[in-house]
RNA sequence: GGCGCCAUCGUCUAGUGGUUAGGACGCCGGCCUCUCAAGCCGGUAACACGGGUUCGAUCCCCGUUGGCGCUACCA
């Protein structure tokens, strides 16, 4: 009873007008995991409300419970606060205008389909489904035009009656009212829609419970949600949605269709045709920084030629008016591109600290590094500087640095430990190394040119097969900031064992 | 099929009733250079089509085509 009374209470006026903040909602269902498409639709929610000062409300449709899991749920709570898009009422800190789990709130409908009933706004149906697919394949060759026919609409209050007394099974219909809606989109534009094209929608399945396009209405109205913000494949449900909370005597919110996002295929982004999940690109080590601001620019632009926004610049400046209405597709490419250029504007002590996951994953650190151990990694991440197009690169980039032996490279090897001469050089340049008054940079350049000049070839001739006896790849960092900051016992034994593993190859 | 949304380089986009149609990614070339990146310089590439309106349309209108979405007792 408590719960039907606090059920009951709608709230008729929203005043559009009123001086109330902007209450802006969320509602993922735990049935996937977020993907791009449906991080940006939170991220645009989210820039929405807190561009004007209002409250983001992330209220989870559970209500599908085969296909809703916990692991799903925890995820796209996970990857909302990896994103920064904090909410201000919703799961795990509550808030007034819960509880913000629909499963949590199956009992608050049944008063409300009991108005429409009474009001005469819905009305019981007890076409079963054969019926319907029977009448529907009759009435057009394919079927596809079927418009539900209204045959229990004219049924009177007591023939409805006495049949559910009777014990047969029925649904409850939302009567469409004759007439136009139309409503001003705040991406769109004014949107008509003729009620011809609509159809008396269920709104309460044969098991009594209530249909998305039902709860979703009694819940934004309850949570006091003044603005919706979805994907536009939602659009043709927005006049059932207005015309039901009419009928319940709300207000609508505002609405706002975001266009699509496509994957490179140019197919819609979707759970079922696997696209990525927001927790891939962390684990891909993708930043958050960067993955916010290039779906900011999927389908939005400031106007001016800007490029680069951090959360807080995109909060100051976007305007879902200016949203494009046209797809757009994911273009991964970019984010790379967008990715390298976040790290690189990271300061180094921040770059260290994040790329250390990705060192402990590879087993190359400890996970809790110490101070030393930091203040190395951070010359090694200060020599990479900004070749990391993501955070994960850094295994490939530092793992000779950090592993006690070198991995090589077959293909590095065979180009380049297999010539003549590398047996030779490998030798030479460890002599003069080993005899080097100190292992600073400038000094092991010093001397490795000289040594080129001694073979009368280009210092390249000499780097490129020490660079693959110390670092295992024909790819590194300046060679001789490498050398220097791996120290001279290291680089010694590594020549070493290069030139005898040099000579086994050359046939000669 | 019906209804709806959309239409500028391959991709993301800016833009105006008169512009050499701008930027970014990618790609190509060059510079730099010990390799690879980064950086810098240069290049490639677009107003879907057909009718109107207009002195003039990429821009406004209509149509065509194309893409996509919706068309459930899913959400």
């Amino acid at each position: 009873m408590g719960l039907s009374l606090r059920g009951l209470f709608l709230h008729p006026v929203r005043g559009r007008f009123s001086m109330s903040q902007m209450r802006v909602r969320f509602a993922p269902s735990p049935t996937g995991y977020l993907h791009a498409g449906g991080a940006r639709t939170a991220l645009f929610n989210w820039l929405l409300a807190k561009h004007s000062g209002g409250r983001f409300i992330l209220r989870i449709e559970d209500t599908d419970r085969k296909r809703s899991t916990a692991e799903f749920l925890d995820a796209i709570l996970e990857d909302h606060k990896w994103l920064g898009l904090v909410w201000d009422e919703g799961p795990e800190i509550g808030g007034t205008l819960g509880p913000y789990y629909q499963s949590e709130r199956a009992d608050t409908y049944a008063p409300f389909i009991q108005k429409l009933l009474d009001e005469g706004s819905a009305y019981r149906c007890f076409c079963s489904p054969e019926e319907l697919d029977d009448r529907r394949s009759r009435t057009s060759q394919n079927g596809r035009d079927w418009k539900y026919d209204r045959k229990c609409a004219a049924l009177t209050k007591e023939q409805s009656a006495e049949r559910k007394a009777e014990g047969r099974s029925s649904v409850v219909r939302f009567r469409i009212p004759d007439g136009k809606t139309r409503f001003e989109d705040m991406v769109l534009g004014p949107v008509e829609v003729d009620h011809q094209e609509l159809d008396d929608l269920v709104i309460a399945r044969s098991d009594g419970t209530p249909t998305y396009n039902f709860v979703v209405v009694v819940d934004d109205s309850q949570m006091r949600i003044t603005h919706v913000v979805r994907g536009s494949d939602h659009l043709s449900n927005t006049p059932k949605q207005i015309l039901i909370a009419r009928a319940l005597g709300t207000e609508p919110p505002e609405f706002g269709h975001l266009p699509l996002v496509f994957g490179p295929d140019k197919q819609v982004l979707s759970k079922r045709r696997g696209a990525v999940a927001i927790g891939e690109y962390r684990r891909r080590g993708y930043l958050p920084e960067a993955l916010v601001n290039y779906m900011a620019l999927l389908g939005w632009s400031c106007g001016r030629e800007q490029e680069f926004f951090s959360l807080d610049e995109l909060v100051a400046e976007f305007d879902i008016a200016k949203v494009s209405r046209k797809a757009a597709a994911f273009d991964p490419e970019k984010l790379v591109w967008m990715n390298a250029q976040w790290i690189k504007r990271l300061p180094l002590p921040e770059r260290t600290a994040r790329v250390v996951p990705f060192l402990a994953a590879a087993g190359l650190i400890s996970n809790t590094p110490d101070d030393r151990q930091l203040a190395e990694l951070e010359r090694i991440v200060s020599l990479i500087d900004d070749r990391l197009k993501t955070l994960a690169d850094i295994v490939e980039h530092a793992s000779f640095f950090l592993a006690d032996n070198v991995t090589f490279d077959n293909i590095a090897v065979d180009k380049v430990l297999t010539k003549s001469d590398s047996v030779d050089i490998l030798n030479d340049l460890c002599g003069v190394l080993s005899h080097a008054p100190d292992f600073e940079p400038a000094t092991i350049e010093d001397l490795t040119r000289k040594l080129a000049a001694v073979w009368g070839v280009g210092v390249g001739k000499v780097i490129q097969p020490a660079r693959v006896a110390v670092t295992g790849r024909t790819v590194s960092p300046g060679f001789f900031e490498t050398l220097s900051l791996l120290g001279r016992d290291k680089v010694l034994a590594r020549l070493k064992f290069a030139s005898e593993l040099a000579a086994t190859l050359t046939t000669e």
